[in-house]
DNA sequence: TAGATTGTTAATCGATTAACAATC
DNA sequence: TAGATTGTTAATCGATTAACAATC
């Protein structure tokens, strides 16, 4: 591989996807990198910048073709296709997980469930499967999954990890407040929402001190 | 101020609390930098970076007293107080996020909530009140609130920013698919949640062709 | 051709890692 | 005193921004 693709690019690939969308509705065939910019509040050369990395989608004098370059990210992110998805811990946010429409319109779908609470589970829950933890390996040897999703307390988080990637499991989204992303079997992405939240408290704090402005990013 | 702090540092700094809160438990008064960065996975030189920003809490020889940490960086990130938060957008993940412990336990109470659906408005639900949308202005007038928490649908998201930030909310912890992080005088979060799972689709697709090696971060 | 806009190289900026002097 | 460990400076690494040649 050339240059090493920053995970930031990664990310703001799916921006450029929304984008995109966004200007099809509008009926645009073509747009611009400034336009794509402003529209995600971003720089033009970071736009350019983050498709170099992948190839030359744009002509020169023109701009891009909407059609085009939204297939080309898809196929990119590997979104041309549908994913598989098994949540474990079938909590409240791990319900509200389970049927996040913003998932399914990337075609990424929920197909079972497992928490240990056996009042929740061995049913069907709109369309998705509730399994009681300790049938995960038994289902997941059946139902192809590519994709895990963590939701359970942190000290089960870890063995739950190991356990999915025991069923052939290789990426985790993670809402457990540990880190998962240190193996390297697994591919996680850690998403820690309290973290997000003192975020926010220390610069509530540290505005009042210093002046109005802020440094956002 | 003297050296800008990273934004990286900030986020690490809720790890750090949940270290010490860990070494707490098990009776350590005293933990190194090593000790800690083990738990948290991480390198003692990133800890010992991240704390110089704000102070010398150590003693060289020695290490640092667990509860006086605990303490220093609660107050750094502003959470030796009480905080308290509305959720905008009642819908599976608004609920969800209304009663995550995590943040209960940061001292990050969730009041009030507010919805455009009539039939969940005008009620408490497990103490808070869910009110209707069209009253966010008067509630929030008498509530005291000082982080909003958003999970509507993106084409209102902009929009209910700017009304919380005419109420006098300055912090936002945005969920809809957008960047509301950007003007000055609010200070916004965004989670992206299918930027997360696309950033996983993208490393299986890849992991495939390169090899099994995988570049975490 | 002139104007527009890409793709890429170079310059800047910022964060992480490593090394080490200070000191308990 | 010797061993341990911090706090900070310096070196490295990586990402963003800017500038511009290529070209539609």
């Amino acid at each position: 591989m050339a240059k090493k693709i920053p995970e930031e690019t990664i990310l703001r690939l799916s921006h450029y996807l929304r984008a995109l969308l966004y200007f099809l509705e509008e009926k645009k065939d073509v747009v611009s990198s400034r336009a794509i910019a402003e529209f995600l509040k971003i720089s033009p050369h970071q736009l350019r910048k983050d498709l170099s990395y992948f190839g030359h989608f744009g002509k020169k004098g023109v701009g891009y073709s909407c059609a085009q370059l939204l297939e080309a990210i898809k196929e990119i992110l590997g979104l041309n296709r549908n994913w598989y998805a098994a949540v474990v811990g079938f909590g409240n946010l791990g319900r509200a997980l389970s049927f996040y429409k913003g998932f399914r319109d990337q075609g990424i779908f929920i197909k079972v469930a497992f928490d240990v609470d056996e009042k929740k589970t061995n049913r069907m829950y709109k369309g998705i499967g509730i399994y009681p933890l300790e049938k995960m390996e038994e289902v997941l040897k059946r139902e192809k999954v590519q994709i895990g999703i963590v939701t359970v307390p942190k000290e089960v988080a870890e063995d739950i990890a190991s356990r999915l990637s025991g069923c052939g499991i290789r990426a985790i989204l993670n809402f457990a407040p540990l880190k998962l992303n240190f193996s390297h079997t697994i591919i996680a992405k850690d998403v820690d929402l309290s973290c997000q939240l003192s975020y926010l408290t220390y610069h509530l704090k540290t505005a009042h001190r210093d002046s109005p402005k802020q440094s956002s990013k």
